[in-house]
DNA sequence: TGTATAATGTTTGTGTACAACCTATGACCG
DNA sequence: CGGTCATAGGTTGTACACAAACATTATACA
């Protein structure tokens, strides 16, 4: 019973990545690079750091990716002039446009496949689904924390 | 608003599949070699398009699968004789007992992950998350009959 | 019977997820 | 200072997701 649940997270989350990379084809950008460019857009420049942190990825993971933008001038990277170790990360014009363009059109289909699930509906499945996010986030801590642990011996 | 229910649900589905992956580490498989052999298990022996209808992924990613897992004489894939096209895959003894090792635990772990979360909840969240997949599926597949329509033109 | 078409799987190439390792820089502390 | 340690980020290797091209076999149908 359990399982099924977790089932359906897997599976709802598979198909909304399948739409958006058809959706995103046109505009020649993958579901992962769009979700870079647009967290970009709300609070440039950032530091690759940062971006880990709103994205909750992995910085070997985002390093290609920030790649691949970079080699179509998408983004710019730059160092900091004080502490060298950070890069900065902005969006070159032409990303900036792209993303505007994107954005109002993918915020429609979003609300169409809700379309289903009105208001109220939608707030007890919020309030359920931190829940559930929030036991994931204890586990995995503990995961982290354990190994850490092992590794200080 | 809408964007932040599937950012939940993206997010909660890497959170499994993180759990899943450092959970099936000490057996030495991964998450989706797990799902193939575990529905394996169940209907011996499958095809693998059998296989794919009941996993939704894709023939390519089964096939790498298969591969890496027959390597490791974990699955036994053999040739229908009738229709030459089809593979039945089969479990092999030690992964049979790999996966009843498994199984018991696997539930364990996720009745855990939704301690906090209790009868009627679950069922509302279901119920909702039913909805969301069949939009998710309608658009899916008006996606494939567009572009089938398109190549025969 | 022969030929076009469809179905089943594999292969190849690109992008992503992530562990493990590496580099370079900054911070701390004697 | 100088040495140790932590931090930011990149590199490498394995596995998966998926499109596109391919090989092989089955089926339909003229």
């Amino acid at each position: 019973m359990a399982e099924d649940i977790f089932r359906l997270i897997q599976r709802s989350a598979l198909y909304y990545k399948r739409l958006m990379t058809k959706f995103l084809e046109r505009f020649d950008i993958t579901f992962a690079q769009y979700q870079v460019l647009s967290i970009v857009k709300w609070h440039q420049p950032l530091t690759a750091k940062e971006i880990l942190a709103y994205l909750d990825t992995d910085k070997a993971t985002l390093s290609g990716i920030l790649s691949r933008l970079e080699k179509r001038d998408l983004v710019i990277r730059s160092e900091d002039k004080k502490d060298r170790r950070l890069m900065y990360v902005q969006l070159s014009k032409t990303a900036l446009a792209l993303i505007e363009a994107i954005e109002g059109k993918t915020a429609t289909l979003n609300e169409d496949l809700l379309k289903n699930v009105k208001n109220r509906e939608r707030k007890n499945f919020v309030s359920t689904f931190e829940k559930i996010i929030e036991t994931q986030n204890e586990r995995l801590s503990a995961l982290k924390k354990n190994t850490t642990e092992e590794t200080n011996k």
